[in-house]
RNA sequence: GCGGGGGUGGCGGAAUGGCAGACGCGCAGGCCUCAGAAGCCUGUGUCGCAAGACAUGAGGGUUCAACUCCCUCCUCCCGCACCA
């Protein structure tokens, strides 16, 4: 007998649907349990990575249901970008005709999928009801200087034609489409998220429930280093050339400064000396480089004398300045203090050119006398040596003392520096929120006013893919009044990346409808933050840091009274097939669909969940989804041969399965709690179960395979849904054993067990122990050195 | 280089100080069957006829006892990276 799955799953979604059986409101006597999965770009399809992601989820929140949880579960499309423009381009439509289409066949996907979605609270980021709130986040930015508009080098997609923020840059390439990203000088729209860096790092702190690894990439991302601004005085002028650098202890090896190329300081060191045609050259030949190129390590350092000197303030020594292709504009002061001896970096150009080097801290393991028989630089900790009044200090120590002794001499200033940049939102491309501004040759930058909001996307642009935005190509869009003079002014061209969509979308869930702000602060207490959200882990930086600061920028509102969205966050492993993960431009991608077509839903989601543990990678395997049809089979036939009462060994193991299923499924240790699932399944098949006993497994099988269970449930005899039915609780007191099986083991090795009443005293199991004749060869005459005994467990006997 | 996570049968994986390999796939054998890519049952780490020995990337250590804790090393994956 095989079950009828396609039949039984299409039954149960239409009544499901009916019923509307998912959706949530805000209800006093229970608890509260916000769950969400990532929401999708709507490409019109879903790939095996949202089936995983959306089944771990849907389970969950099945589960949280079940146990008497207030569950809210929405779902929504991200549905702004780039794609829909490009297939407007290709296939002559329109970008928002192809994504409302691609937003309905995606849908009609999950719900094939069975996933219990409040589909009332749907949300898609391209309806203006959605971006007006993105406009009027915006313009709350912008009146606290959070947005603003500046010019400066920028990366450029040439592909894609439009600009992308740092955290956009892959490898030197676009995000979306590889292609090498190329600097180009724009004025472009930022958000000051730097602003937020201090708490966007010291509220890492707070995520306990957050995967290790995410944490430390934000925290790598935003990069903070504790050191020192140090002034260098050039030699015969007042100019001062600041440098940053974290280990102050090294100040008295600086022999010589290093500037970037780009240094604003570089024009006015070579003027008029011999040097400044070479250097001149240089210059224009490094900004000729591709920064990828340029940034690759271990590229030879490359770099010339500028002919000027600064003074080291610590020891008024006159040292060199230099420019070269390893200093970084972008980082820190653009400028640094070398010391070969203790910096690889500056060890290689110092070789190279021939310059001085001084050892000034000393290993305590090893002493290198002169610097010539340095071999690499020396980065580890040890005593100061070569350093004035520090000079015997423990390197750390004196790290904090030089710091301190330098702000207070004015040497100095003790400085944190970031690696976190603000966040570059302004794209040259159609399919995105427009930005709310409005330029007038008479006041200039002007912000839409509220009551105009939204500024909606004209319908009919023209898409060639060419000569930029098309916005700019739409006079009744372009054409407008100042709000200000009313004089004839022109708006904005530009929109907003879609990560600024998905910044707060978590938070108009709880509201999806509400016109007045984002979102009804009364319901956002209610249901946030998130308490599980679950994603792909390729959104650890991007996403998760715009969301985090979204919502500090909303607690500064008032509209929140928490700083942190999400409370747990489980970041699932990516779907792999033959060791290589599942891509279009692969060619190994397995269609969802097509094995819902061939197993039903159900077996699907049984087995991703079984496969693999959530967080780790999960290989397909067409086996192991037949393996997961057969047991969903076993247990079908189950009802065809239910007995009175089942025996009480049987019992006893329904009891245990709860426990083990209940404890698993809490920490979303779904493949463990499926296997005990099995195990009692193979237990039924041993004796035979009673109707009771078959009721509980089908109950903690729904959130796994809910159509499925839905159907036995009803075949039980049962009325209501089985998602109001009550989650089994174990009986403790069935879960004790009359006898337990001890191993014994002689010198750690299992030499025998034996079976002995669980209440057994210490010294009659010893006794018993001691008697077992297949522990003769072992022990033989040899004295007892030690007896150890693991209360119903073990011994192990020491000889 | 820095940071994070891994390495266990033919395969996916289980066990977080106490019987290594649960559960499943695959494979082998049996039963049932006109038939089986159905179902049911049994077996299945390696060597060995067996007793037993060996076995969780390698080596060392702690412990009565180590996949699990500590040290050294190898290796794979992911993120960041000339960040001063």
């Amino acid at each position: 007998m095989f079950y009828n799955f396609k039949k039984i799953e299409k039954k149960w979604q239409k009544v499901w649907d009916k019923e509307a059986a998912f959706s949530a409101r805000p209800s006093p006597d229970k608890k509260k349990y916000y769950l969400l999965e990532m929401f999708p770009y709507p490409s019109g399809k879903i790939h095996m990575g949202h089936v995983r992601n959306y089944t771990i989820g849907d389970v969950a929140a099945r589960f949280k249901r079940i146990e008497g949880c207030n569950v809210m579960h929405p779902m929504g499309f991200d549905a702004f970008g780039q794609p829909a423009e490009n297939a407007a381009i290709k296939n002559k439509t329109k970008p928002g005709a192809w994504t409302r289409k691609c937003i309905q066949e995606m849908e009609t996907e999950l719900r094939k999928m069975g996933f219990s979605y409040d589909w009332k609270r749907e949300v898609s980021t391209c309806e203006s009801g959605y971006y007006k709130w993105n406009q009027w986040i915006f313009l709350k930015m912008f009146e606290r200087g959070l947005a603003y508009k500046k010019a400066s080098g920028v990366n450029w997609c040439p592909s894609c034609q439009t600009t992308l923020a740092n955290e956009e840059v892959i490898d030197g390439g676009c995000w979306r489409c590889h292609t090498k990203v190329e600097q180009k000088d724009l004025e472009q729209w930022y958000l000051k998220i730097t602003e937020y860096k201090e708490r966007l790092l010291e509220d890492l702190t707070q995520l306990k429930n957050w995967p290790e690894r995410v944490l430390a990439m934000q925290a790598n991302w935003i990069g903070r280093s504790q050191g020192v601004e140090i002034y260098f005085k050039l030699k015969d002028s007042d100019m001062v050339i600041p440098v940053f650098t974290t280990r102050p202890d090294t100040i008295f090896g600086a022999t010589y400064i290093v500037l970037a190329p780009e240094h604003p300081l570089v024009k006015g060191l070579i003027q008029g000396k011999p040097q400044e045609k070479e250097v001149l050259k240089f210059m224009d030949k490094v900004s000729k480089e591709n920064k990828l190129a340029r940034a690759s390590a271990n590229v030879k350092k490359e770099g010339i004398f500028t002919g000027s000197f600064a003074v080291n303030p610590v020891n008024n020594e006159v040292i060199s300045i230099w420019i070269a292709d390893y200093v970084l504009m972008e980082y820190g002061t653009g400028a640094i203090m070398a010391v070969p001896t203790h910096d690889q970096r500056d060890f290689l150009f110092a070789r190279e050119h021939g310059l001085s080097m001084r050892i000034v801290i000393q290993s305590t393991e090893y002493r290198v006398e002169k610097p010539e028989d340095l071999t690499e630089a020396y980065e580890g900790d040890g005593l100061q040596v070569n350093s004035g009044q520090f000079d015997g200090l423990p390197n750390q120590e004196a790290k904090k003392k030089i710091s301190r002794w330098m702000e207070k001499e004015g040497m100095g200033k003790i400085k944190v520096n970031w690696r976190l940049r603000d966040w570059l939102i302004s794209r040259q491309r159609y399919w995105g929120t427009p930005i709310p501004i409005i330029y007038c040759p008479q006041c200039g930058v002007v912000p839409v006013p509220y009551k105009d909001l939204p500024v909606k996307l004209p319908k009919d642009a023209p898409f060639t893919g060419e000569g930029g935005s098309p916005l700019g190509k739409v006079k009744k869009f372009l054409e407008v009044k100042c709000p200000k003079c009313g004089l004839k002014a022109r708006r904005e061209t530009d929109t907003m990346a879609t990560f600024f969509d998905s910044a707060w979308y978590f938070l108009r869930f709880c509201s999806p409808k509400y016109q007045e702000a984002p979102f009804d602060k009364k319901e956002a207490a209610y249901w946030m933050p998130v308490d599980q959200y679950i994603g792909g882990i390729e959104h650890a930086i991007l996403h998760l840091l715009y969301a985090r600061f979204f919502t500090k920028f909303f607690k500064d509102l008032g509209l929140v009274d928490f700083s942190e969205p999400f409370n747990c966050l489980l970041t699932q492993g990516m779907v792999l097939k033959d060791g290589e993960v599942m891509s279009k431009s692969k060619g190994n991608i397995v269609d969802p669909d097509s094995m819902i077509k061939r197993f039903g839903a159900d077996t699907l989601r049984l087995f991703i969940l079984f496969a693999a543990p959530p967080g780790t990678e999960l290989e397909w395997d067409e086996w192991g989804l037949v393996g997961a049809n057969k047991f969903l089979n076993r247990v079908w036939r189950v009802q065809e041969n239910l007995k009175e009462k089942a025996e009480p060994a049987l019992v006893k193991v329904l009891h245990k399965t709860i426990k083990k299923v209940t404890e698993d499924f809490s920490e979303f240790k779904f493949n463990t709690a499926i296997a005990s699932l099995m195990e009692l399944t193979n237990a039924i098949y041993q004796s035979s179960a009673d109707k009771e006993v078959f009721s509980k497994l089908v109950i903690m099988l729904s959130p796994i395979t809910p159509h499925f269970s839905e159907e036995l449930w009803q075949a039980l005899g049962n009325k209501e849904s089985i998602f109001k039915a009550e989650w089994p609780v174990y009986d403790s007191k069935m879960l004790a054993e009359e006898t337990v099986t001890i191993v014994i083991q002689v010198n750690g090795k299992v030499r025998s067990k034996i079976d002995v009443p669980n209440d057994i005293d210490e010294a009659k199991l010893k006794e018993l122990v001691l008697a077992d004749a297949k522990l003769a060869p072992w022990i033989q005459n040899k004295p007892l050195k030690n007896f150890i005994l693991v209360p119903k467990k073990l011994v192990n006997i020491v000889l």
